[in-house]
DNA sequence: AAACCGTGGTT
DNA sequence: TAACCAAGGTT
């Protein structure tokens, strides 16, 4: 399986840690378990998500929510608005659901298989949490710790069918001591030597074991399928606004920006853009709109301006936009990415 | 099982 | 600049 044995690579590997690993915020010390709410939380916003990105909401969340009751008891809004512009929001849905259920169970359970059971904990995160702070010898394989197996093997076969036997792999690898910094260890691995492109091979504590090296496939792999071409939509986004607030709209719970605050839209599509139909008002277009690309498609927005007259009764706006209410700069600072764009060429059309 | 789901930094 | 991709999970 190797070309070392399991036990001499995690001892390399751990040794390499010890010698110099990044400091993060909720990183234990070296030996020692992580709490286990500062963990799951750490992972979840980790999802997908860089770490210089992660660093300043962790340290607001924790701030606000120092435990995981107290979380539990957040308002659903209040943790939707702190989560905005980091992305991937039915993490933070998924996040107050996994509070409330471990907050109502005592505290998070110790194992792998149990904290996969909530939600937002897939077979990564469940895995991690178990390793870092509760000690089992969970295996924890993310898109790092894939690619240093592939490399490590030199094998060849596509994403994401390589996730399995990388999960065997790991698991064969975890040592029965200090299974969270090998976790963290092998993660540091991949974020900081053995990167996508322009690895740093001299510095690896596993460069004589790894057989990508010797075959010369290291930056090959792991070996990723083509994706698909990402299709441009065209739409059309409200700034509606009078005396009392800008219009603001919660999006539904699932989809596209699920459960988080909007800013009134028309229908996204390719090809067309699908106004809205504004009432009465009439509003008008700016002369720029807004680009914005997220994973699966990028878009093109026209913002339009619609003013209020004093007085109209709100009936009428939520009848033109959509049920929701006027609100204020705090509820705008609660909105997700595209939206303040939208948000900032709006304010500066005035 | 493949599609969906954000954003920002790097190259 | 456009492509790549980051401590993935859910449906």
């Amino acid at each position: 399986m190797f070309d070392l044995a399991p036990d001499a690579l995690a001892a390399r590997l751990l040794a390499w840690y010890d010698a110099g690993h990044r400091d993060l915020p909720w990183r234990p010390a070296p030996g020692a378990l992580g709490d286990p709410y500062r963990v799951w939380l750490s992972e979840v916003m980790l999802q997908q998500t860089t770490v210089a990105a992660v660093i300043p909401y962790y340290r607001a969340f924790l701030d606000r929510w120092p435990t995981v009751e107290a979380l539990a008891a957040a308002d659903d809004a209040e943790v939707m608005a702190a989560w905005a512009g980091l992305g991937y929001y039915s993490r933070a849905r998924n996040l107050l659901a996994c509070a409330r259920a471990a907050a109502a169970a005592g505290g998070f359970p110790p194992t792998a298989a149990a904290l996969a059971k909530l939600p937002g904990l897939g077979p990564y995160t469940a895995a991690a949490v178990a390793a870092i702070a509760f000690g089992e010898a969970a295996a924890a394989v993310d898109g790092n710790v894939e690619r240093v197996l592939a490399r490590l093997t030199d094998d060849a076969t596509p994403l994401p069918a390589f996730k399995a036997r990388a999960r065997a792999l790991a698991q064969a690898l975890v040592p029965a001591a200090r299974p969270g910094d090998f976790v963290q260890a092998s993660i540091d691995l991949g974020a900081t030597v053995c990167r996508p492109r322009n690895p740093d091979c001299l510095l690896c504590p596993w460069r004589d074991a790894c057989r990508a090296r010797t075959a010369g496939t290291v930056e090959a792999r792991p070996v990723r399928p083509p994706k698909a071409a990402r299709p441009h939509r065209l739409g059309t986004v409200y700034w509606v606004w009078s005396e009392r607030g800008v219009w603001l709209v919660r999006r539904p719970e699932k989809g596209l920006l699920g459960g988080m605050l909007g800013l009134p839209t028309g229908e996204w599509r390719v090809g067309e853009t699908r106004p809205r139909l504004a009432g009465a008002w009439a509003g008008t277009t700016l002369n720029r709109g807004v680009g914005h690309v997220f994973t699966h498609f990028s878009l093109d927005l026209a913002v339009v301006r619609v003013h209020i007259p004093h007085g109209t009764p709100e009936a009428e706006v939520a009848a033109a936009f959509g049920e929701g209410f006027w609100g204020t700069a705090a509820d705008l600072d609660g909105l997700p990415t595209v939206m303040q764009k939208a948000r900032k060429l709006a304010e500066e059309t005035r």
